[in-house]
DNA sequence: TTGCCATGACGAAACGTTTTGGCAAACTGC
DNA sequence: GCAGTTTGCCAAAACGTTTCGTCATGGCAA
């Protein structure tokens, strides 16, 4: 009956229509847990989310992710089991559903610390390092930060602006590192000045940041354009200076990173860097199930690329 | 040998420390699916999210209930299983998961049309509706958005309102007509103006709905309190009022809804309503893993508390 | 007409767990 | 010391699927 049902085997097709007649009749549906059992492998993968409490996650980004990485899996007959990582429960750092034979691969999606990925990157199991880079994991699926970062430069130096500063977090997160290498990269390329000046220390939730941002932006080598390293510093600037009158982007423009919803809604728009999130998450789908096909395959390291969106927060340096 | 693991029947003391030795020196867990076959539960409960695109949703709201939901149910043992809801593909309404015995139960979260919500509620499974309400299914837990919108109602009064008004979507989502219910009684009991002046339709994303909202600012019945429907909205009305040069509180209190972690780091931060979205997910884990444990419990309408949250935005009635 | 092969139906085994019941051994009370 | 009871180990069955192999049937060629 598997066979008729699966399209297997050896099975007259007359058979076949009365068996599937059958099903529907009485709204048969093979059981899961039975088939599992049989094939030695569950058709589903299990998504582990750090808990990062960094503003650059509880955003939409994680949530679109996951969106495209679900809607590909289904296409696939792939199923998503959601783990949080639970650092008390998990004991020696593995989440409980590995191991368990529950999943057939992991997405890891997050800013994980260094110990916590290198736990993870020993497990038997197919994985894949999604928004991040680690030398442990043989499949990587990030965005081409530092592309993106020359890309603002490159856009920002045609619009006439020379002194280009970035507001950069102080983490050590693999992405927003490259696009810092990019940005400082594309600067040196083109002589403008050295990192000691360009990279300002980015937290703007204290009041001492935005004082120490305020008195840069006030100063004889003040910048007149700011790369945020990511749209939520980059609206927050945009607000806080607006409030102090500050003029957006006649006096300064302002670039985010990531192309929230918020970005295309804000006064004045962002200009920023879109990242296809659903199509990250789709094309993470692709290499976690093609691994799980064939575990052999060699290791993939793969970074998707960026678009630059200009839109009203970046203008002509002022003279 | 799983006597001695899950703890029942008769086994040495002494034999079962062995036994689980053996386990950890063996890196054995027991496997899922022979589990899962055996006893007929696979300790996994599903979470259908209906892509809804309305702004409510793509902030963290359903991202901070998910993480509570998670939370109480690994404590529980019990398994998250995502699942987008595909019209195309679940023949009939109904998602794939459902029918193959993958799930004990699931949680539906977000704002599903009256139709598919009736065709999920004819389904032979525990379920349990999140944040909505309706008659079809027993067991639902949203929050108290009614008593919610009295208290923001108070709370201007208390401050000296008389023109209090409401900015509110067209949508007839189950939960912001609470919202907008419990307001409207509390004005009438306070004797204030009528819902024909006190609701206005809320979309700012279009110029139109901005203008309007402008001319019925700057009228002779000008409210001087507007309590949103949510805080995204909230938001994005104070960065316009502010770009227009309307000052907030100083000429108009605001008041949101949701308490979005974008609320305490506006300018001025934002008086809101807080929803306890973890502690959402927590209770609701509770009631769907009650339901299952129980099928014949009686159903269960549960709804949250709010809390206001007084910020910045709301200050004393102009004189 | 006989032998052989292709077709399709069907029974049986295996996947890994939990649970039940049998059974031997040890232990208690008289 | 013996009957009766408790303790603990172990074998066996069942969960529902897929897959392999067997077997009967019918068609074809010699």
């Amino acid at each position: 009956m598997s066979c008729a049902i699966n399209g297997k085997g050896r099975v007259n097709p007359q058979t076949r229509r009365r068996i599937l007649a059958a099903c529907t009749a009485l709204g048969y549906a093979p059981n899961a847990a039975g088939r599992h059992l049989r094939l030695q492998r569950t058709e589903t993968i299990g998504l582990l989310l750090y808990p990062t409490c960094a503003s650059e996650f509880r955003n939409s980004f994680a949530a679109e992710v996951i969106e495209g990485l679900e809607n590909r899996l289904i296409e696939a007959n792939y199923h998503l089991l959601l783990g949080g990582y639970h650092p008390q429960a998990d004991a020696g750092g593995v989440p409980q559903f590995i191991g368990q034979g529950r999943v057939d691969g992991a997405v890891l999606l997050g800013k994980y610390p260094e110990q916590v990925l290198s736990a993870l990157a020993a497990l038997p199991l197919p994985l894949l390092l999604l928004d991040s880079e680690h030398e442990g994991f043989p499949d990587t699926l990030s965005t081409d930060g530092y592309a993106a970062g020359i890309a603002v430069v490159e856009h920002l130096v045609a619009l006439g602006h020379r002194r280009i500063a970035m507001l950069a977090y102080g983490h050590d997160f693999p992405n927003p590192a490259q696009r810092r290498l990019g940005f400082l990269h594309a600067l040196h390329e083109h002589g403008l000045w050295p990192a000691s000046r360009a990279l300002i220390s980015g937290f703007l939730g204290h009041e001492e940041g935005y004082h120490r941002l305020r008195a840069r932006l006030a100063g004889d080598d003040a910048p007149t354009a700011l790369f945020c390293e990511n749209d939520p510093l980059a609206l927050d600037l945009i607000r806080r200076l607006a409030g102090d009158g500050v003029r957006v982007p006649g006096q300064l423009s302002v670039v985010g990173f990531n192309d929230d919803e918020a970005a295309q809604s804000s006064t004045p728009p962002l200009t920023t860097v879109r990242i296809d999130k659903p199509g990250l998450g789709r094309a993470g789908a692709e290499m976690i199930l093609a691994r799980i096909a064939d575990p052999q395959l060699p290791g993939c390291r793969r970074r998707l690329p960026t678009t630059l969106v200009v839109r009203g927060s970046s203008a002509p340096a002022p003279h």
